[in-house]
DNA sequence: GCCGGGATCGTCT
DNA sequence: GACGATCCCGGCA
């Protein structure tokens, strides 16, 4: 079991995106510790990709995406919901990683009680999700991935990965059809089971 | 089990 | 002023 270095995000999102399933996201907060195994990613490749935030440009929002890679771009979705990305490359190349689910692994007692719900399935299968049961919100906003409340682990166990398109970004023309979605095949965790 | 609609607000135009 | 890198619930089967 080794800890994920630097090293690891300062490549394009596209192979860091293909990298991640497998490996295990730690949270650690006042509340406890929770974890789990990243089971589905999606790639967004900063200017050269329509459905990236980064891709027209620095806004105050997208700052955290123009600096080296290894830090978590935590945005608000509809109002209502976080989602957790990892930021890759070097600060000219503004690219990320969305989290989209993970299979639960410590701290399922406090995750339970996040998400109120005690159904193992529902508790990050979905980038809202996660963030509900890790406790993870705008404080997150650039937090160091490789620090003591946020990090990862790899024990080496390399998954079955399968390819699709990425999710609710029909409005990207192009983009939207890039296969840059990856997932554990037949995971029962993942989300959006249907899209293949 | 599947489907449709509503919630809700920061961000960028 | 419009619109989401989403989730949940209710209705129907």
């Amino acid at each position: 079991m080794t800890r994920v270095g630097k090293d690891f995000y300062m490549r394009d999102s596209l192979t860091v995106a293909r990298e991640l399933p497998g490996k295990i996201l730690v949270r650690a907060s006042s509340e406890g510790i929770c974890s789990g195994r990243i089971v589905e990613t999606e790639a967004y490749m900063g200017f050269k990709d329509k459905a990236a935030h980064s891709c027209r440009g620095k806004t105050p929002r997208t700052e955290v995406l123009f600096k080296a890679g290894g830090l978590a771009y935590v945005y608000l979705i509809y109002g209502m919901y976080f989602c957790l990305n990892f930021s890759t490359n070097s600060p000219d190349k503004p690219e990320c990683v969305l989290i989209r689910a993970l299979e639960p692994l410590e701290g399922m007692e406090l995750m339970k009680k996040r998400r109120g719900t005690d159904i193992v399935e529902n508790l990050c299968s979905g980038p809202g999700k996660l963030c509900g049961a890790l406790g993870i919100g705008r404080e997150c906003n650039g937090e160091d991935l490789c620090g003591e409340r946020l990090f990862l682990l790899d024990d080496g166990f390399v998954p079955d990965i399968a390819a699709s398109r990425r999710v609710n970004v029909d409005y990207a023309g192009d983009a939207a059809e890039y296969e840059w979605r990856f997932y554990v095949r037949a995971n029962r965790f993942v989300s959006c089971r249907n899209i293949k």
